[in-house]
DNA sequence: TATAATAGTTAGTTAGATAAAACTATATAT
DNA sequence: ATATATAGTTTTATCTAACTAACTATTATA
């Protein structure tokens, strides 16, 4: 078979793959957040400093989308902000103990997909798969 | 550093990979149509025969979901159904002209960043990489 | 100081995806 | 022949994610 074909398959059943584990994610424990939310939660999470704004313009939607949906997450008590003395305008905002336990729930789940893969591959097929991965993705494709 | 912490990286940067991909298809010609929608499509393409009910249990949600947004893609012209003769109850869904060309773009979307990919990779590393996702994939992880 | 820009909110709207329940029409099985 | 199951539809309703436009409060600038 030509390798291009294969290629295509091999992507698809890794896209399959994906959907699976998105799917896992969603049922289980993190069953009550959508997958925005977890990634509102993981953009709060690996920046110090971070606002409304900030994130509107990562995700590319309006302010308001984002404030609506940060607003949420604040009554639900997954999040906290916190007004700014220097300029009292911008809300740092920032995850209640509540809020890093769902971000530490939302790793272990990765870090234990991720475990399993280990166990199939040996350790040079790892290497090499790292290898792979990052020359694809340094080219910015 | 150690191989759980890069692979966990690599994935990372994988799932980052597919949602540029995704943002880029979602864009481009295929803006009209939703993810879930070029879904459909997808699925009445590869199966020759299927009907509301096969792929409600594929997606695992209900028939009246189905219904609702195969009637949408019947209304834009996009999808058509044919009653069976055989079971008068049954209606094949098939892609309209216009359906088999939002199809074509679909493929060529894909094939094209196959093709960037292949560029990179040399055909020994495209290989393994097929062999690796391969033996991830069949391990039904 | 008056005006611009910025950060965030609020009100109102829309599209899409989903569900439950009641429904029609047809087919199958006892 | 009657009862049950199946294929698909319709209605009603909910939720999410997004939008625009108008707004407040604050900061920066000319």
């Amino acid at each position: 078979m030509n390798q291009e074909l294969e290629l295509v398959e091999a992507i698809d059943k890794l896209s399959g793959l994906t959907q699976t584990f998105q799917t896992q994610l969603l049922s289980g424990d993190l069953k009550e957040y959508t997958l925005r939310q977890l990634y509102y939660i993981e953009l709060i999470n690996k920046h110090q400093v971070i606002g409304v704004s900030e994130i509107a313009k990562m995700l590319d939607v309006q302010k308001s989308t984002v404030s609506i949906a940060i607003n949420q997450l604040i009554d639900r008590g997954i999040i906290t902000k916190v007004q700014s003395n220097t300029d009292k305008r911008f809300y740092f905002l920032e995850l209640t103990p509540k809020g890093k336990d769902i971000m530490k729930t939302h790793m272990k789940v990765h870090r234990d997909a991720i475990k399993q893969i280990l166990k199939i591959l040996d350790k040079e097929e790892v290497d090499i798969f790292i290898k792979i991965v990052n020359k694809i993705t340094a080219s910015k494709l």
